[in-house]
This record gives C-alpha cells, sequence and structure tokens, in this order.
DNA sequence: TTGAAAGCGCTAACAT
DNA sequence: ATGTTAGCGCTTTCAA
C-alpha cells in the first residue's frame, strides 16, 4: 500500500550522514557541497523516494512564483486565453493557479480562493466585479485585468483595441459593397461599449450613419439567437456581432429560418475563438491576439510581482481581421 | 500604494488584542472563543484585509485539504463537471486545485502540478493516459477516475451507464417509429466503445441488426461536421451521436444541406451539456448527471484520502433521456 | 474562555 | 565545505 508518511529533509539529512543545510543545497542544485557529499544525499533521497515539500519550501523561502487567474469556465474564450497563460507562465518560470466562477461560485469566493494560495499577483479575465473592489484588490496584490478596461492606476490592463475591431468589420464589410449593416452588441458586457462605438464611428465615417442600427445582444449564444430573431423582420445586408459565442447563436436563428448565410446575410464575429474556426462555422471574425496578450499579463504580473511598477499601466493589443466564408459581397437586389 | 508585507495571524492578534491562538480559533470558526473576543477578532480581521495563509495552515496541520482535478479545458462537459465538482467540494470542506490539460500541457505536466500541491486525492476527468500510467499514480495517492472505465482495483471509478443511454436513444426513437437509425461514434474516446455497444444490443433486440450502422466520429464538432457529410450521401431517418458537441456538429452541415433538422432525420446527442440546452439548439439527449457524477467522485476521493478504501470501487450512475425539439417520428414517405 | 510554547518541513544567515 | 540557529505563518498541545 501507500506510506503513511513521507520522508522528510531531516530523514535523508539522517540517512546520508550529514547537516539538513548540506541536503537543502543539493536538493536545490545550489553549488556548496562536495561531490562526494552530493553523491551520497542524492542517493539516501532516491532510497527514501524523498520529494521536497513546496510548501514548506515556499513558506520559508518567502516566494511562491505562483499567478492566480481568475476566469469563467465556461467562456470559450477564457479557455482559449488560459491555455496561452499557461504557455506564457511557463516561459517565465511562474506557475498557474487556476480559480473557476461557475453559476454557483462567484467571483468574490475565487478571488479569496486565489489569495489563500499566496499568489504573486492576479490575472483576472474579463472580471465582472465593480472598479471598486477590483481597486480595493490592487491595493493588496498586484493585479492585471485582462480583456476590460478598468481605469485605475493600480491595476494594470491588457485588452485589444475594440474600436479599432469595429472599425475592421465594418470597413470590410463595406468595402465588400454592404450599406445596412446592424451591430448585435454586448450589453454590459467587457468591451461592448467600445465595440459599440467603434461600429458607430465607423458607418459615420462612410456615412451610413442613417443605416446604422444596434440591436441588443449579449455574450451567449442564447443572446444571439434572441437577437436574430429581431433581425428576421427586417433583415440587413450585414450584421457585425459582439462576439463569436454570441455570432453562433445568430447564425444558428437564420439559417433555420432559412436565410442563406453569406449569400443573403454576411456576419463577423469577434473573439476569433476555438468555435469560429470550426470548418463548419468559418465564421469571419475579428481575432483578438490571445498569445501577445497572455504574454503581456504574465510579463505585467511579474514585473508588478518582483519590482516597482514599470512600463505602461495599458497594453492595447491591435486586432486583426479574419476573413472566413460568413462574408460575400451583397446579393444583387438586395 | 501596497503593502510591502501582508497581514499574518499574529497582525491580527496584537490588532485585536488578543493572542494568537484565539484568532486561529475565530478563523476556522471553531468553538471555543467568546462572541465578543469572535467579533472583535473578525473586525480585526477585516480591516487588515487579512487572509490565512493556506500553505502554512496546511503544513502545520499536516492536511491539505485539496483534491486535485485534471480536467481538459477545451471540452465544455468538462467544464460542467467541473462547475459541479466545486459545489461538491465546498460541501465536504475542500477545497479543489485546478489542473488543465491544452494543447500545450499534456496530462503528465498537468498531474505533476497537481501532485507538487501536496492534493490529498486526484479526480481525473476523462483522462486520456495509458491505464499503466493511471495505476502508477494511483500507488502514491488516492485517484477517482471519472467519465471513464479502468480497470485497476487501485482506482476507483465514476461514470454514467454508457451503454444503458444508448439503449434509451434507441428505444426512444424506435418508439416513435424510426428504423433507419445510424449511429456516429466517438472513435477512441472514453465511453465510446461502451455506447457503440449499447447500440448495437438495442439495435438487436428491436430486430434492426440490417440497419444498424456505425460511422466514424470523434469528440468534438468538427468530427461531427465530417460524420455528417458522409450521412448526406444516404440519409437516415435518425441518428445517435456520440456526444452533444459532435452532435451540434452534425446539426450544423444537415442544417446547411437544406436537411431539415427533426422533420427529415432526428438527431439525439450524449451529455446534456450547455450546448444542447440552448434553446436554438435543443436537442434531444442523454443527460449525465453531472451533479451526482461529481458528489460521488468527491466522495470517493475523500474516503480513500481519509481512510482505507470503502464501498464499492466503482460508482455506475444511470443516465437520463432529456426529450428537446430535435426528434419527432418519421416522415410518413420515409 | 484564553494564552504560551512547541513545532510542521524547509531555507537563509551565520558560524566554523 | 559543512553545521548551527532562527525563523516563515500557522495549528496544536497544554496550562492558566
Amino acid at each position: 500500500m501507500r506510506e503513511d508518511r513521507r520522508p522528510t529533509l531531516s530523514d535523508v539529512a539522517t540517512r546520508a550522514g550529514v547537516s539538513k543545510s548540506l541536503v537543502s543545497l543539493v536538493m536545490r542544485a545550489e553549488p556548496g557541497a562536495s561531490a562526494e557529499t552530493r553523491r551520497r544525499v542524492l542517493e539516501a533521497a532516491e532510497e527514501l523516494g524523498y520529494h521536497p515539500d513546496s510548501r514548506a519550501r515556499l513558506l520559508r523561502s518567502g516566494r511562491t512564483r505562483l499567478l492566480g487567474v481568475l476566469f469563467d469556465i465556461q467562456a470559450q474564450f477564457h479557455a482559449d486565453l488560459v491555455t496561452d497563460l499557461y504557455t506564457a507562465a511557463r516561459e517565465s518560470g511562474y506557475e498557474l493557479a487556476l480559480s473557476a466562477v461557475t453559476p454557483d461560485r462567484d467571483e468574490p469566493e475565487a478571488i479569496a480562493g486565489l489569495l489563500q494560495d499566496r499568489c504573486e499577483a492576479l490575472i483576472l479575465v474579463g472580471p465582472q466585479s465593480p472598479v471598486a473592489q477590483l481597486s480595493r484588490l490592487a491595493e493588496r496584490l498586484p493585479v492585471v485585468v485582462v480583456a476590460r478596461g478598468v481605469r485605475d492606476p493600480a491595476i494594470d490592463v491588457v485588452r485589444n483595441a475594440d474600436a479599432d475591431g469595429l472599425h475592421m468589420a465594418v470597413d470590410h464589410l463595406t468595402g465588400l459593397g454592404h450599406r445596412r449593416i446592424i451591430h448585435i452588441d454586448g450589453g454590459r458586457a467587457a468591451g461592448a461599449a467600445d465595440r459599440r462605438r467603434g461600429y458607430r464611428e465607423a458607418m459615420h465615417r462612410h456615412r451610413l450613419d442613417d443605416l446604422a442600427r444596434i440591436l441588443p445582444g449579449g455574450l451567449t449564444e442564447q443572446d444571439g439567437a434572441e437577437a436574430a430573431r429581431q433581425l428576421l423582420t427586417g433583415l440587413p445586408s450585414a450584421v457585425t456581432v459582439f462576439n463569436d459565442r454570441c455570432a453562433t447563436g445568430v447564425l444558428d436563428v437564420l439559417t433555420r429560418a432559412g436565410v442563406e448565410v453569406p449569400a443573403e446575410v454576411s456576419v463577423v464575429g469577434y473573439d476569433d475563438d476555438r468555435l469560429a474556426r470550426l470548418a463548419h462555422i468559418d465564421l469571419t471574425t475579428i481575432a483578438q491576439d490571445t498569445a501577445t496578450m497572455s504574454r503581456l499579463a504574465v510579463e505585467k504580473a511579474i514585473e508588478r510581482a518582483e519590482h516597482a511598477p514599470a512600463g505602461r499601466r495599458e497594453r492595447v493589443v491591435p486586432p486583426r481581421l479574419v476573413i472566413r466564408g460568413t462574408t460575400v459581397p451583397p446579393a444583387p437586389l438586395s
């Protein structure tokens, strides 16, 4: 069966006939022990099946090299970001502590968990908490907010240029010849306001103000489906949607209603999450550069954790238009 | 700016004018402190923004009350399970340590992270590792595998009755009058073999062996989309699909090809994940009882961690047919 | 009900 | 190159 007590550093020291300090040095591969001692210690450790206890180690050294990550386990885009955060953290020699927000586990609870783990900094992906709470948190440890704008000098922000993204979307559509372009927005979601603004600005620039129209949407497939039903009463020639998840709902309802996409209506999403890339969805979208955003977030977090804050407080990553199958020139009769 | 040192239990004790022991009791909500003391301590803790250091706490008490959870961050169904695992763990007074598998972070790496954290037991959601590796792991600490069958007396298993699930799906369809029912399978995925078997058994029971046909599918929307293209060459009257994610791909391709679901083809999924429940997908499916499975997994893990293994090694949870909008009687001409 | 003291397993500062 | 001595922040005796 299993050992009832795990061997400690002392056990190894006794067995090797040396002091704990030596064992500590050897286990960390630090210089300061003779080759012979090193050999004896390693041998003893091996025989005992010794593994250092990271908690004790970190408790003593005062460092955890741990970055706390808050995310919504139901959001595909968050999953994509977490994927890249793991990569970025490993490259920087840090570990990630994940804490998910679920329908039954709210943000304060998820954050409390991270604080208990003594993370050196927090990376919050699309947090919904009021700014005041985030500010309070930032008084206690470095906080980096990803994919949401927060105006607080103590909080680092990594986000994409949402307004620019919608400029690209609208420019792409007008370039194809579309004029009746509707925006299905994200309501109060992070980034939604900027994307709305970007849409309005672009429509204005193309002198299409009269045709501009914004339909209330949201973050989920459900929200998109509902918005699409509104759409059916008076079809535009193209739609820009708050995000890919919402766009998926739009696509689904349109298709079911017999509206051909893109022949009758072109659709542009936002995020370029895994969903959009699926061959059968094949959604034209505005890609957020999750790899870069993740790298920057980890960099920022470590920077703040290790020395004083340096560099710009807000990093805005440019989005990128990814043309796939849901956008074509408008039908002649349109 | 920020405090350079996080408040400790001693700080709280000083501020509240009591001993460390009292603070310790109060923070753990243990009896033995007067109401007045309790109030003062909590107030001091709040003012200082104190959070107990879990490492120190656990180092001292020798226990972590930590359950390590391995899951695939790209799988919706895993997200649903993790959601319920959080709930179950909280009810048992345990915490969860999440470790995600990503395209860039394989299972051994994710598991190594969990081991460093000194989790008392591991809950592996749909692990892909060979049984030999899981067995080796189980020699070091309690291991519970969820949603995959593993034949090793040292490993607890919590899964749903996959074969029964397909019996239900086929019975439902034949009950509606379907005869030409095809199964799109999950290849080598966990549970796929049992679901295939269940399909064959049910078709046999209904004396439909001649019409039984299995198409290679997989776990993802992509896999479903590809399988559906095969389907188009000779439409059956109904399809049972390995899981909801895959079924989504099937639905999408069929709809785009002008095949009406369910008028022309009925579709049944598996899992009842968030996707299936979306109003616009509205997929008839076989629900896995994630709440029960999660509760059992947590129970098993704690049981093994705290005393010797007790109770049945394998817990099989019955699935449940959820009838939604993708199944109707076959078209008369079919 | 409260407090003092002794560690948990480890690392860091200081000896030698 | 090696050993000794203090803790890290907490829980756990044990006394008061």
